[in-house]
DNA sequence: TCTATGATGAAGACATGC
DNA sequence: GCATGTCTTCATCATAGA
């Protein structure tokens, strides 16, 4: 079964677990990762706060020489940083066999026992940011001190409506020049100087204007040139909104508008022209967003599968609470595993194995319609995963290896809300071995090479002069070769996955036995002016079809009549294939792909299998904004399904030079695959009609 | 200009032995 | 638990040749 992911709650339950399940005395609390943890849960102003740091530290300090009998339960406690008083009352109210029980009691006197002066570290950095003690005593009082965001979003409305109630006082004390503004801005002084770049000191060309504007206002180039490419992005309307609510010129009107798709869409659109002003907001509430978060290093919040997620309405808003949570959820990562790749990589089951999963609770946000399925490499960074399950509405991924399907391995992760009960396999079940599907290849397969599986299939495949040198190696060698050879071939063979077509003869796999592996038709690649190394390209970027197919065989008895496809990075158009061979019409298909060779495959698999939809292409994902989207779903009464498999260049451990990450070039398209779907789900659930 | 080729490691999961 | 070694990884870049 996969395991959970390790958030502080979790993390503390998995503790309690520990120690519940006997397992305490081999428990070393005393790593790093648990002082980090501990540090955390001492902190954190959420429902995991403890009464006050001094008590913590007295009491751990106190704590582990206790001789009763419940002594050692009361350490596990104290050591996660509960005052040995509190833990001692608590065990002796609930006593001490039902851990999960004493943690949510002391959970629930930490919350209602947390300091309520000035001194409470919550109100203090809310009073640190600039608002005042009253306002934020206030403000945590209604909103509990539980839920940061909402105070700092109740907080920002109130200024607002302060603000603007000054400023309408005051016409010209307006924009840039309230004293919020200027105490904020001074915050920020640390700006680099002023770079005499020639590129911009001879801007030739819009963009080079905004720029030399940007940098002689004193911003860093390097400021600027990420905000100019962000206005690109969904991003701008939050951060200009926050900014301008923190500067007090959004009247309430705007801080509505904040919630409204159409405003958000609207900046999305205009985002290459933005204005100055636009973009030099946008940096203000960037670096507002970065003290924020500096201000809140322990804001997050456990999530549950659960009910207590509202409805996903909000959906640009959610979106930047998402992100502006990566960075924390990144460094929490980097000091705890927070996803476990499972072993065997099989997911919430494969056909054939033992130990199917066939239930689970989606949290709310995630249920369809649409329904959505987002794949990519399952060895990704540390902290990836995390931040996809998170974006994806704390999803929890299922990791499959598509060794279970066919002859080659690939390491997966897909999040998606599909049932997982009833799932069939497309029939007939393709060759699993390697001598399965490569039959010919068995009477030069020497004993030694013990391989029986592929290894991943990639983009590139051996030069011929690699399997010259083997040939070579192996036929200076009198009968088996010795083991220094043989552990130079297999190593070039698992490497490049090379299969034996001759005595001492090695070759990599042609672009038709990818294609086979993969479960595609046979020449599906092939033709159309694409040479042999984009046909690699484009199939090591591509869908297994039989591992995708399986999770998507559910969906056969829910659309007989035929299903509304939104394939997002569609590539060759594996998810296409997949929905076909399980005999689910396609009625409209909009694939979204940026290489015109994987547009042109898709085109023309699509023409060849008389397919009686409708195929749209659309090149660029940017493209679909939300009037696009509305007009789209309007004409095919919804989409039933998102899929998206975005680019992994910048997370494969292939890539040597540009492992970035999903802050990478090309994998931060994983971010448009939320927004669009974000605006898909918005769209068809009426809330785009509902504003303005 | 396009295509094929060769050189370029690090990160992380996992198994093993102590 | 920890150190160590093994194995795997939807790739990128520079360059030569057609």
């Amino acid at each position: 079964m996969l395991r959970s992911f390790s958030w502080p709650i979790l993390q503390v339950k998995k503790m309690v677990d520990n120690n519940s399940g006997g397992e305490a005395d081999n428990f070393d609390w005393d790593t790093e990762d648990d002082l980090e943890i501990d540090n955390y849960a001492i902190s954190a102003p959420s429902g995991l706060s403890t009464p006050c740091g001094e008590a913590v530290l007295g009491s751990a300090e106190a704590g582990s020489s206790g001789n009763s009998p419940n002594s050692k339960i009361i350490d596990h406690f104290v050591g996660m940083g509960f005052s040995r008083e509190m833990v001692a009352k608590v065990v002796e109210e609930k006593g001490e066999e039902n851990s999960d029980l004493i943690l949510e009691a002391l959970l629930e006197y930490s919350a209602s026992t947390l300091p309520s002066s000035s001194n409470s570290k919550l109100i203090d950095h809310f009073v640190g940011m600039g608002f005042s003690e009253e306002m934020v005593v206030k403000v945590v009082q209604e909103n509990g001190e539980g839920n940061t965001d909402s105070i700092l979003e109740t907080l920002l409305t109130y200024s607002a409506l302060e603000t603007t109630a000054s400023v309408q006082q005051n016409p010209d004390s307006g924009n840039c020049s309230s004293d919020y503004e200027g105490s904020l801005l001074n915050d920020f002084s640390d700006f680099d100087s002023f770079s005499e770049s020639e590129e911009i000191m001879s801007p030739s060309s819009e963009e080079g204007r905004k720029l030399l504007h940007l940098t002689k206002m004193g911003y860093s180039e390097a400021e600027a040139s990420v905000v100019m490419e962000r206005c690109g992005l969904c991003y701008l309307i939050h951060f200009c909104n926050i900014f301008l609510l923190m500067v007090g010129r959004m009247s309430k009107f705007h801080l509505d508008s904040i919630k409204d798709p159409r405003l958000f869409n609207c900046c999305i659109e205009n985002g290459p022209d933005s204005t100055i002003e636009e973009l030099t907001d946008f940096i203000c509430a960037a670096q507002i967003a970065k003290a924020a978060d500096a201000l809140f290093p322990l804001e997050d919040k456990p999530f549950s599968n659960g009910s207590s997620h509202k409805k996903r309405r909000n959906w640009g808003y959610d979106l930047l609470l998402r992100k502006k949570k990566l960075k924390l959820e990144k460094r929490f990562d980097e000091d705890d595993d927070a996803v476990h790749l499972p072993n065997p990589m099989i997911g919430f089951g494969v056909p054939n194995e033992p130990d199917q999963i066939t239930n689970r609770v989606l949290p709310e946000a995630a249920l369809g319609p649409p329904y959505f399925y987002y794949e990519n490499v399952a060895l990704a960074p540390k902290g990836v995963w995390t931040t996809i399950s998170r974006f994806l509405y704390d999803v929890e991924p299922e990791f499959v290896d598509s060794k279970f399907f066919c002859a080659a391995a690939r390491k997966r992760g897909y999040v998606h809300n599909l049932p997982i009960d009833n799932r069939f396999p497309l029939l007939p079940f393709p060759p699993r071995t390697i001598h399965e599907a490569f039959p010919l290849t068995r009477k030069w397969w020497p004993s030694w090479d013990t391989r029986t599986k592929l290894n991943c299939l990639q983009t590139c495949i051996a030069s011929a002069r690699l399997t010259d040198k083997i040939r070579k190696a192996l036929e200076d060698s009198d009968g088996e070769p010795p083991l220094g050879i043989q552990k130079f071939v297999l190593e070039q063979c698992r490497k490049w996955n090379l299969v034996w077509v001759g005595r001492n003869k090695v070759a990599p796999l042609e672009p038709d036995e990818v294609e086979m592996l993969l479960g595609f038709p046979r020449n599906h690649t092939r033709g159309g002016g694409i040479s042999r190394t984009d046909r690699y390209k484009s199939l090591g970027n591509s869908f297994q079809i039989d591992t995708v197919a399986y999770h998507f065989s559910v969906l056969k008895d829910k659309f007989p009549g035929g299903i509304n496809l939104l394939s997002l990075f569609s590539g060759i158009g594996g998810a296409e294939v997949a929905l076909h061979q399980l005999g689910i019409p396609l009625k409209n298909v909009v694939a979204v792909e940026i290489a015109e060779l994987n547009r042109n495959i898709l085109r023309s698999w699509w023409e060849q299998t008389n397919q009686r939809g409708t195929l749209t292409d659309i090149q660029d994902v940017q493209e679909l904004n939300g009037d696009r989207l509305e007009q789209l779903i309007k004409n095919f009464g919804g989409f039933d399904l998102v899929v998206g498999g975005s680019p992994c260049n910048n997370l494969t451990g292939s890539n040597r030079y540009h492992r970035d990450g999903l802050e990478g070039k090309d994998s931060a398209l994983f971010f448009d695959f939320c927004r669009i779907l974000d605006l898909v789900k918005c769209i068809m659930n009426g809330t785009k009609s509902m504003i303005i």
